[in-house]
Parts: structure tokens; C-alpha cells; sequence
DNA sequence: AATAAAAATTCATTAAAAATACATCTATTA
DNA sequence: TAATAGATGTATTTTTAATGAATTTTTATT
């Protein structure tokens, strides 16, 4: 069971972000930070800011930032809007694809685990990813302030 | 976020086996009552006997059936015994991946996520999956007893 | 106005992993 | 000893995610 990068790479964007706060960063800033796919990366950054959670400013001098404070930022909700094919069984996306679906209790089930896991990110803000550890998370991706 | 096939099978082989009790049912009757494919499913059942689930009779007149009655497999167990790879961000396998993570947080909360899916899982056992369904679901299998 | 910077968008390619197929081996029973 | 059925190992196919590349749009600066 795996998350997709794609998710993955949007928490790091954010909290790369987020330790920069008000000031602009760039997609090709975050990809060498993290030594990532650009090209992936700038789908990312384009999902986050469509989804509201960044604010890109195009052109020279652009790059994006937080739409609003860290504290505000919900990693189950953002898990919900990010990691798009929640579909764990074959049989939650197709009914067809199983003869014993009607009757089967696996959907339930899986159903019941995959909101206790995203309960579990609800319970978290992107400020409490960086709880702390603020100055080790620029020491370690060297943002001058 | 997806759960392999594999996984999925194991279920399913299970409930059909289940379903006919103290019977020994052959790999190539359970690949035609899901239309699934055997040569994958030889490797599911493979893994179940080895992990102790099934008790596989080899030759002539042979099959698998359940080791156990359904009440005492749990599923959140057989999940962890399955579904080998449950490193759900890259992270998890593989420190040197990222950066940030000395002083990243967000193993720790995805590793909590996780828990507390299995944790619902480990709250069924095989017989909680056919409860209350076993006719239905002998019909759709269409199991003569 | 022209240029350069930076995000947005689209299309193509590559890589990784899962799934499936195939072939052979081993055990069991009639 | 022939047939059946699981065990095992290897190869191929399929799928999906990830990446790469090129183009377009927007904006600031000169």
C-alpha cells in the first residue's frame, strides 16, 4: 500500500513553503531543494494552487507562497483533495468486477479502515508538521531568512 | 492509494473456501468462480497455505481448505501477513530519499494513519466478512453444498 | 515596446511495479 | 504408473505512475 509521490511531493512543497512565509518561492527553487522532478513538481504546485491552498504569482519576481497560515491547513483534508484514486479495492471504483459484490462486506470494511487512516491525518495541521522543528527542517533545506 | 490484487485475492479465496467448509476446493475452481486469473492465484493460495491459512492437499482429489474456523482468522493480520509492502511514502523504506528527514514529521503521522487502518481491520475475523451472507453469497458463487 | 522570468498547459516518453503467462517440478491418489 | 493438483521459478505483458520536453500565458522590469 503506497501513496503516490504526487502526494507526497505536495506535503513537502507545502512545508518547504510554509517555512518561507511570506516570501515567494519558486517551482525550480523547490525542485533543487529536494533534488525532484521539476516537471513533476510543477503539476503539483499547479493542483495546490488550483485546490486553494497556494498562491502563484506568475512572471518575473513570481513564484508561490501559502494562501493562508499553516495552522489552517489540514493534512486529512488535503489528503482528500490531493490523492485522487481512493478506490483501495477493485471493487470500490467497479462493481462488476467482482460476482460477489452484492453481497460482499469487503467494501464496507476497507471502507471503515480508509476513514479511520484519513481521521487520523485529519487530526494533524501542516503547523504541526513543523512543531518544532523549524530551525532543523531550513537548516537541513539551507533557507537563509 | 491502492491495496494489490494479491490482497484482494487472498480474500477472496478465503471467503469462497470458507463457504465450503471442511471441502477441498481446487485453485482452478476458485479462478473460474471469480474469473480471475490462476496463475496469479496459484501464488495467493501458494502464500496463504505457507502463512498457515490454508492446508493445501496436493494430487489427485486434492484442494485447500480453511486451517482454522473463520472466527479465528482476523483480518487486520492477514493484512499485515499479505500485503508485503506497506512502506506508504517513500520515506518509510528508504531515509536517504529526502532531505528533510531528520526532522520531518511526517513518517510518524502517516505510520499513525496507518495503524489505525489496520486497527480496523483487526476488528473483523472471516466469519464477520459472511455474516449473515452465506446463502446469498453461495448463490453468486453458485455453490452446490 | 521588448525582454526575461515564471507559472500553466499539453503531449510524449520512460520506468517501475503489478499482474499474468508459461514451463517444470513434486507429491498424492486411483 | 498415469493423472491430478499444488509448488516453484522465470519470463512476458500490462498498467500506472513518474518524468521529460515543448509551448503558451502572464507579469515585471528595462
Amino acid at each position: 500500500m503506497h501513496i503516490t509521490r504526487f502526494t507526497d511531493y505536495a506535503l513537502r512543497v507545502l512545508m518547504l513553503v510554509a517555512l518561507k512565509g511570506e516570501q515567494l518561492t519558486t517551482i525550480q527553487d523547490i525542485a533543487d531543494h529536494y533534488q525532484i522532478s521539476k516537471n513533476h513538481l510543477m503539476k503539483v504546485v499547479q493542483q495546490l494552487s488550483q485546490k486553494g491552498y497556494l498562491i502563484a504569482v506568475r512572471g518575473s519576481g513570481g513564484g508561490v507562497k501559502l494562501s493562508r497560515p499553516p495552522a489552517e491547513i489540514n493534512i486529512g483534508r488535503l489528503f482528500r483533495d490531493i490523492e485522487t484514486d481512493l478506490a483501495l479495492v477493485d471493487c470500490f471504483a467497479d462493481a462488476k468486477s467482482c460476482c460477489i459484490t452484492p453481497a460482499c462486506t469487503l467494501k464496507r470494511v476497507f471502507g471503515r479502515a480508509l476513514r479511520a487512516f484519513v481521521s487520523t491525518l485529519d487530526e494533524y495541521t501542516l503547523e504541526d508538521l513543523l512543531a518544532g522543528q523549524q530551525q532543523r527542517l531550513q537548516g537541513l533545506l539551507s533557507l537563509a531568512r
